[in-house]
RNA sequence: CGGGGUGUGGCGCAGCCUGGUAGCGCGCGGCGUUUGGGACGCUGAGGUCGGAGGUUCGAGUCCUCUCACCCCGACCA
């Protein structure tokens, strides 16, 4: 766009992060705003991206166990109202179906017609609908285990929207399961958070930190929620997808009973767990930069562009040719367990916009191929992480495509971790914690703070502190959490450390 | 929902204070020169100024209401 632009992004990180990250989106093509309210229109590319991850986690449900299912849209109100704290969390923020049909209003309009003698909510979450649903399955130990995912879109009326992070609807999973014990609900819920940290770390190249969360920023209705935690490279903290320990809490609430073995009526355990489009929010703040989009390999849509460069007709067919045929050779190696994507750009656009636009897009190799290239029996070969782009020969880089692409991936794993690693520090004393979150103001990127792991004695005491601050306690760390220690801001014995962060 | 800001061709903006029927850059079409690179020249298409109402002979420019978006706050995957 503007020549004497560093960047392909503008503006970047530094001057204006918010900014930076509406502009990634765009200049990768992956979504728009929609006329609705708080709705995006998810693009090719990025939905593209999505399908990518929702078959790798697809595959992942079906090898712990679970099958999908899917359940209405429209919840009655009155399966809302059964779980007291369910309500509380989701009351706020539910779209309600209150008519069945529209009718001309006489000004040449439409108005709703026909009421509903029993409002319908949008789902928000569909732990009431499901629930009612598996009353009726469950009556004896028997039909339980209920292993079951459901891939749908939700919607909660946001104050406040972001593409991807927080639109009013949304794409996601969501797993429900009922269990005879609850040791066997847990063991679920801590294996579908272990499953959401493979696929971050494996597939995303996302480092997350695995924990529970404190009682206040539990679940509605949850006995305890798990979460993964990442770091954005504003160093604020996006929580990525989370698996709940509901107890009995909704199984009372919906009369899902079993006949044990021994005879008894006993109420289920159930759990609930998910991640969505949120996600591809995580990607982007986690591996873009000021030239756009960077796809971890894995997930790419395309993992290889290849651009043909000619200067007529005549030199087209041998530079197409060579391409087509590079172009299958490579789909015939294998990355990550499966063939290459690759994919040709022989649009009629210049070079230089065709670059940049791939470069935007985050493709992780591009290979262009011209005349010259094709009297080495070469191709020239750049990579998104970055590196001086260099021509291989050609049965070097088929040979090699594999190992680049899970190069890169490591590469993008190892460079989010550092950056974790860069802004997490521990924290002992109150002061140290102010000035760890304090706003800088000379610096207007307002990047700063991190992750601070502190001990802390009790979450009631700190509201006050960590409201001023703008911090939460994003979640007590499962791993490497078993000194006890002081608490930062009372002194007083503490059993655990917390991440305290700014967040999304 | 509270505070602040914005809303003018696809995108980014100027014009609004000092009302008189719309301008710039990029992008887009055509032609040509170029081309291992986000090039250049000529030429062309495209907007009635978020929406509604009002003031006025006349409003993008003033007033009222409304909607949407962005930032901050409260809430949240």
């Amino acid at each position: 766009m503007n020549k004497a632009a560093k960047t392909a992004i503008s503006p970047t990180r530094q001057e204006d992060y918010a900014e930076w990250y509406q502009q990634v989106i765009r200049g990768a093509d992956l979504a728009e705003n929609s006329p609705v309210r708080g709705c995006m229109v998810i693009k090719p590319w990025g939905y593209r991206l999505w399908e990518n991850m929702q078959r790798a986690l697809d595959d992942m449900f079906k090898a712990t166990g679970h099958q999908n299912a899917y359940f209405p849209l429209l919840i009655p109100m009155s399966f809302l109202e059964k779980e007291a704290q369910h309500v509380e969390g989701f009351a706020k923020e539910c779209a309600v179906v209150t008519h069945h049909r529209l009718e001309p209003d006489g000004k040449g309009g439409l108005r709703p017609a026909g009421p509903l003698e029993e409002p319908l909510i949008i789902r928000p979450t569909s732990e009431t609908i499901i629930g009612a649903t598996y009353a009726k399955w469950v009556q004896s130990y028997r039909d339980l285990p209920i292993l079951i995912n459901q891939w749908a879109n939700v919607m909660r009326w946001e104050m406040r929207t972001r593409m991807f992070l927080r639109t009013a609807e949304f794409l996601w999973q969501e797993g429900h399961t009922v269990h005879a014990t609850a040791d066997e609900a847990i063991e679920e819920t801590n294996r579908m958070i272990g499953v959401y940290a493979e696929f971050a770390e494996n597939w995303m190249a996302m480092p997350v930190i695995v924990g529970s969360k404190t009682p206040l920023e539990r679940f509605p209705g949850a006995v305890e929620t798990l979460s993964i935690e990442a770091m954005m490279q504003d160093h604020k903290a996006l929580q990525a997808g989370t698996s709940h320990f509901l107890g009995q809490n909704f199984s009372k609430a919906q009369e899902i009973k079993f006949q044990s073995q021994s005879g008894d009526i006993e109420f289920a355990w159930t759990t609930s767990w998910g991640v969505s489009t949120r996600l591809i929010g995580a990607l982007i703040m986690t591996h873009s930069d000021d030239d756009g989009f960077v796809l971890p390999p894995r997930l790419a849509p395309a993992q290889v562009v290849i651009l043909p460069i000619y200067r007529d007709e005549q030199q087209r067919a041998d530079v197409i040719r060579y391409a087509e045929s590079l172009r299958a050779e490579l789909q015939a190696q294998q990355y990550a367990g499966a063939a290459v994507r690759v994919e040709m750009d022989d649009r009629d656009v210049r070079g230089g916009d065709k670059k940049w636009h791939h470069v935007k897009r985050g493709v992780p190799i591009r290979i262009e191929v011209g005349p010259k290239d094709i009297e080495k029996d070469a191709a020239f070969v750049s990579l998104r992480t970055g590196g001086k782009s260099e021509s291989m020969s050609r049965s070097q880089l088929v040979a090699s495509i594999g190992d680049m692409l899970t190069k890169m991936q490591s590469e993008l794993y190892e460079r989010a971790l550092e950056m974790r690693r860069a802004n997490t520090v521990t924290i002992t004393g109150e002061a140290e914690f102010r000035k760890f979150f304090a706003s800088t103001t000379e610096d207007s990127s307002e990047i700063h703070g991190g992750f601070a792991m502190c001990h802390f004695a009790d979450e009631d005491s700190l509201q006050p502190l960590l409201k001023e601050l703008k911090v939460t306690i994003r979640c007590i760390p499962r791993d490497n959490n078993d000194t006890p220690g002081i608490c930062f801001a009372t002194g007083r014995p503490a059993e655990k450390m917390a991440i305290f962060s700014k967040a999304y």
